[in-house]
RNA sequence: GGAGAGGUGGGUGAGUGGCUGAAACCACUGGUUUGCUAAACCAGCGUACUCUCAACAGGGUACCGAGGGUUCGAAUCCCUCCCUCUCCGCCA
């Protein structure tokens, strides 16, 4: 969420970024103010009563002491009085804070100047692409037909043991994901310079709040309800939870981590064209990237950990593109986002592959995670930030697409075959 | 799942109703001393919010796992929940 002083004394600013990211009213700001300014009312009066009281408490022990009981009795009525009115005014102020978070948590984050406007995906920037797409001899097949054809995956059986969206993969199609996971990890820990972790699967609503998932996004997320616990769309958010309500030395500065971790997404509301074969499954394997960094160096770090993720991708050689979001496309909880898409020469369309973002200090806010500045200042809040570095199935599926050949059968991009095992599926 | 014990500041740990935002020690920061290092000594050292203030700074409130309750007054008593540890059961 926002600091509550920034939205006090910049209020067009975040009207504008409601504006921008489309994502909630305006009218939400002058509730803010509104709810702020009250709050704060409520609460002067209500300490200025808690002083009286307290005052008064501790010269009821002393009377006492000296043996004073009828003043102390009289001290004792004036202190009942004082009671009521601080109950009173603490349910009041409960009330209104209880609001007030709750409408923080619906101002999306302020996009970075650097962030181009826009409304839809039409608005995104291409910002680099590489120039080596694969030229075919031959009329490529999309990679749901290659799947079948070499019995890499298998949906049906998914779907009968679960439900559509939940493959199972088998021999060199598990084996793919398996190599792909190690390589991206392996990538991320002797190059990227990232500690390996492993985090839960599972979440609690906390962890789910601090990310960003609650509340308003809860329909993506499968829920344990009888634990209240949710499966991990993505292990941004046990990762990022790590540090949460903790002040880091800035010493340890920056932290990065990298974790594979299988992600959960119910993908309500999302049917047709784009489901098909791998393109958008609801349980998927994927290494992601986070890093916690002082917040003079975040957007540094950005590029530095977008070049991570796209280390990946020259690596295994894939034809890819980096998008620059718009304001309209971004979500509402980060200041500045790449999106990376693969080149899939079967389907003939790119498809995004990860997602790499700046929250600035919106998460760290809402988590609490600071940092202690040299020099005996205050805690300061942190910059978080992630990446996919990447999400596997539209890797699969382009590295199938992309390297297939006149017979069907497919190579394996050179990096990949110490992990895999063989060099040519099929 | 059953029984018991416990959760105090960065750490260890004292504290069973008012003088405790919290002893002591360690760590940390600054200083003195020192040829250097070490040691010793002195001083400082939680967080959030809020009020006054241009600022420096100062005042107030809250916080001893979380939330309620009792009381004029709670780290201290009561209730609920969460977590940790020990034993038993179950189990990869």
């Amino acid at each position: 969420m926002l600091d509550p002083h920034f939205i006090r004394e910049n209020p067009e600013r975040v009207r504008t970024a409601i504006r921008q990211k489309n994502s909630g009213s305006v009218e939400l700001v002058d509730r803010v103010l509104e709810l702020d300014e009250s709050y704060r009312a409520c609460l002067t009066e209500l300490q200025q009563n808690q002083s009286d009281a307290n005052t008064v408490s501790a010269s009821i022990g002393e009377l006492m002491r000296a043996g004073k009981q009828e003043a102390a009795g009289e001290a004792k009525s004036r202190a009942a009085e004082l009671k009521v009115n601080i109950k009173e005014k603490h349910a009041e102020a409960k009330t209104i804070s209880g609001e007030l978070n709750a409408l923080l948590l619906e101002i999306p984050n302020i996009p970075h100047d650097s962030v181009p406007e826009g409304k839809g995906a039409d608005d995104n920037q291409v910002v680099f692409e590489t120039n080596d797409k694969p030229a075919f001899e031959f009329e490529p097949v999309p990679h749901w037909d290659l799947l079948d054809k070499h019995n890499l995956v298998d949906f049906d059986r998914g779907s009968k043991v679960t439900g559509a969206g939940f493959p199972f993969y088998l021999g060199q199609g598990a084996r793919l994901q398996r190599a792909l996971v190690a390589f991206f990890l392996d990538l991320a820990v002797k190059e990227g310079g990232y500690q390996e972790i492993q985090p839960p699967y599972v979440v609690n609503s906390g962890s789910a709040t601090g990310t960003g998932q609650l509340p308003d996004k809860e329909d993506q997320m499968y829920e344990l309800a009888r634990d209240d616990l949710f499966l991990i769309p993505t292990a941004e958010v046990p990762i990022t939870n790590f540090f949460r309500d903790e002040i880091i030395d800035e010493d340890d500065l920056p932290v990065k981590f990298c974790a594979y971790t299988p992600c959960f997404r119910r993908e309500a509301g999302s049917y047709g064209k784009d489901v098909r074969g791998l393109n958008r499954i609801h349980q998927f394997d994927k290494v992601e990237l986070v890093q916690f960094v002082h917040p003079d160096l975040s957007y540094e770090a950005l590029e530095g950990l977008r070049a991570d993720a796209e280390r990946a991708l020259d690596r295994l050689k894939l034809p890819y593109r980096r998008l620059l979001m718009c304001t309209g496309e971004m979500g509402f909880t980060q200041a500045k986002k790449y999106d990376l898409e693969v080149w899939s020469a079967g389907q003939k369309k790119w498809l995004e592959v990860s997602s790499i973002s700046n929250y600035e200090a919106y998460q760290a806010r809402r988590m609490k995670i600071r940092y202690r500045p040299k020099g005996a200042v205050k805690p300061t809040i942190l910059h978080t930030l992630n990446g996919s570095g990447l999400a596997l199935p539209r890797i699969v599926a382009a590295l199938l697409e992309n390297n297939q050949q006149d017979d069907r059968t497919i190579r394996i991009p050179e990096v990949l075959v110490p992990y895999t095992g063989f060099d040519v599926i099929g």
